[in-house]
DNA sequence: CATGGGATAATTGTATCCAAAAATAGCGGG
DNA sequence: CCCGCTATTTTTGGATACAATTATCCCATG
């Protein structure tokens, strides 16, 4: 077992892991269809823990599922990625006026190292899992861990947008600077200017991802 | 296949929901085993669509699944009902705001409609899955389909005790009241009365369930 | 008598095989 | 030539069979 190998508990789980990679990394694309057969055999497997691994990127919403018809590439629709970033918005918002108390010292220098490595990678995928660790890092205090999960549940079928969408350069410092303006008011305890920070690093990135993919949409 | 008949698209769905309403009805309680094959002899299927209904409950969070270790029924902790409560305040109160524009004469006499047959309905799991509906129903016209998958992800893992706490009756009556009150104000296009409603509503559940929930914590 | 080790049984995870459904190709009629 | 229908192929869903892991029991030992 070939993929087990790369730390996972189940075959269907890494497998999970590596599909949801490929659909991040563009590998597969909004549409594409997943045949149970072919990935089983391009991973060694059979087609058990492959239909898992479909059945949990489903729920995810990273693909669309029929029954008896296979798995594609989800395509979300810019009213369906505006609607989740308003979530977002909710979500971060409520989690991060919780975290702002709950943050000291140790926390804000671990925020401050995440960042630094967040910047020095030079992957998208690197990127996209540094920003996700630096914001659970960041709402982490808050000890919500059911709010926490959300967070992640909602970038699920975002991310692979704004990984493409982050490789121009242009918008990786904004978003660069972003993070550093968070970190700045949570240490300083500035409830106010966090949420104000926090909104515009969400519409900001709202905007990239909604141009990213409606600009491939069609097909 | 017995089971399949009743009204599913794949035999692990049938199963999932099935085994949704044994924990509801609290045939089976929290820190209980389920084992595969039990499920896959009771129901007369084979454990592969069991394996994929309990994979299907985990992540409704019903279920607590461990590596090679068993599906438990979750025992939710206070703390973490009464984060759902505070997201689902945040998410419910949205999708009210955002109906409250769209309901027309229509859309509110299915509300009546609705709440007329969830009042005659003499069973626990009538009730629960009347609720949904109406809430559905209240929160549908601001068309917003994930908010709307979220709202019933968060109900998920707290009904079963809503179920066990609706029993008694006195709160049933305030709870029809809410109801109809949400209605009225919905109808009156009232913004603010009927946010306060719908947040007297969930806090009068909160308390309801947190009881319900704690008093059999123990085992 | 408590305790730790090892064989045994029970249970989960995965592979292989069969059945049901859908996509596709080939054929006849308009 | 195009359309609709049927037969074949392909693919998915489910059942059975096997491997890997964990829990249980039993006994030897301090």
């Amino acid at each position: 077992m070939a993929i087990a190998r790369l730390a996972a508990a189940t075959t269907a789980s890494a497998l999970a892991q590596r599909l949801r990679e490929a659909i991040d990394g563009g590998h597969w694309q909004p549409g594409d269809l997943l045949r149970q057969e072919q990935i089983a055999a391009e991973y060694g497997v059979s087609r058990i823990p492959v239909r898992e691994a479909l059945a949990q990127l489903q729920n995810e919403g990273l693909l669309d599922v029929a029954h008896y018809r296979g798995a594609r590439v989800s395509r979300p629709q810019a009213q369906e990625i505006d609607e989740l970033f308003d979530l977002r918005l909710m979500v971060e918002g409520d989690l991060l006026a919780r975290a702002l108390g709950q943050h000291d010292q140790r926390s804000l220098r671990e925020l401050k190292r995440l960042q630094d490595a967040l910047e020095d990678a030079d992957d998208r995928l690197g990127w996209i899992a540094g920003d996700i660790g630096f914001h659970e890092a960041l709402y982490g205090p808050a000890r919500r861990l059911r709010s926490l999960a959300l967070f992640r549940q909602l970038r699920a079928p975002i991310d692979r947008f704004s990984a493409q969408a982050l490789s121009p350069g242009t918008r990786k410092q904004g978003w660069a600077d972003e993070h550093r303006q968070l970190i700045a008011t949570v240490a300083a305890k500035d409830a106010a200017a966090a949420q104000e920070i926090l909104r515009n690093h969400l519409q900001a990135t709202r905007a990239v991802v909604l141009a990213a993919c409606s600009s491939q949409g069609e097909s």
